[in-house]
DNA sequence: TAATGTGAAGCCTTTCACAGCA
DNA sequence: TGCTGTGAAAGGCTTCACATTA
């Protein structure tokens, strides 16, 4: 393996072959080819094995891989092998949506505290937690908690993300379209619904009906 | 303008660029070049310039671009000229969030329906629209839809992809990461928000601490 | 034999530099 | 002069082909 600089296309993969092994490996099974697994997740076989590469040699040639030893591996290279904390900030529907969404845990992640401004909604028990103040924020590094995920509205957005980059987060996942400066410390990946759907239309056929002229298009 | 493959990844920032100047104008303002418009966004000028270039010529040399007619434009582009209605299956908390969500209106989408086979949540209104059964799928196409939104938990996943499918949509925005085969005909898009999360301590920078020797990484 | 790991080719996207227009 | 539109260069990612290894 000699040096390369890793495509962050690689890295947003890595989580699809993680999950998938771990279905895999529930399933009793032992061991994949590189072709199997691609066949089962919908890639190519060779670009698996060309993204492993960029981090080692995992696999047994004229066997494949270990599941259990791949699983150990790309868990180490993702630095999913503590469990690791995060915080969310805004408790409304989106917020409650992700408190809820299952399966953070298999991959070795935590929702470890859930903030909100509403008075009403702070002391309310979602799951195994309890919505906080936000002006509990600083507290966020002596209790572990690393990461930030933003589900507050646009206008909150900037002043959320600023408190918890002060907090000294390290990475923020944001359901906010609006925050707009960021900080070069802290690692932001953002998710706007909105504009994953409205794209959607440019990759439709044309009608099949014969457009009538004047119709827009 | 020569003919050129036009790349997915321009369209993806078509609706970055259509939401600033649809800001743009509220404000009142008239026009904007490309470099400040690539300043509030946070893109470079001659990306916004390239981006628009593989579908014509909308400025003016020295006085860039007139922002009405680049909103018109972009909206022709992205096929967003026509009110676009999609249905949402799956009214769980991720359902209700995606629902309640403001924003797809202003890029011209409406979710124009809901549909949950749980017959404790059928007939229940939200905002405008009352839950239906998912025998109603085959409807859709009467009513204008042609546009699916699925919220459902996993093992429902491909199923209702299924179903949409067969009920003759022409784009598809998954929360849900557990449908593997799709259809040619349907393009679909899918998020995944633990996946996203998943890949944030990757980015974190290594512990401050000296890395002992023999420690991986 | 069966499957990995990887250099190199090919393709796609971004960036650059500048001709040309208002 | 200021800014657009675009060919060409540079860069990055994917795909391929195959040497290599168990």
């Amino acid at each position: 393996m000699k040096y390369h600089k890793i495509p962050d296309e690689a890295i947003r993969r890595l989580p699809f072959y993680f999950r998938g092994l771990l279905t895999l490996s529930e399933q009793g099974r032992k061991n994949i080819s590189s072709r199997d697994l691609a066949d089962l997740l919908g890639f190519s076989h060779w670009q698996i094995r060309k993204d492993l590469s960029y981090f080692g040699s995992f696999g047994t040639p004229g066997r494949g891989y270990d599941i259990e030893k791949l699983i150990r591996q790309i868990r180490r290279i993702l630095k999913l092998n503590v469990v690791r904390k995060a915080a969310l900030v805004g408790v409304g529907n989106l917020g409650l949506a992700v408190l809820r969404y299952p399966g953070f845990r298999a991959y070795g992640f935590e929702i470890a505290a859930a903030f909100d401004n509403d008075p009403a909604k702070i002391g309310r028990k979602i799951g195994d937690i309890t919505v906080e103040d936000v002006s509990r924020f600083r507290a966020l590094k002596q209790r572990g908690i690393d990461f930030g995920i933003i589900t507050v509205p646009c206008a909150a957005a900037q002043q959320t993300f600023d408190a918890l980059a002060g907090a000294g987060v390290k990475g923020i996942l944001s359901f906010s379209p609006c925050q707009k400066t960021g900080s070069e410390k802290v690692k932001v990946i953002t998710i706007d619904i909105a504009m994953d759907l409205v794209r959607l239309p440019y990759y439709t056929p044309a009608n099949r009906k014969r457009p009538k002229s004047g119709e827009q298009y």
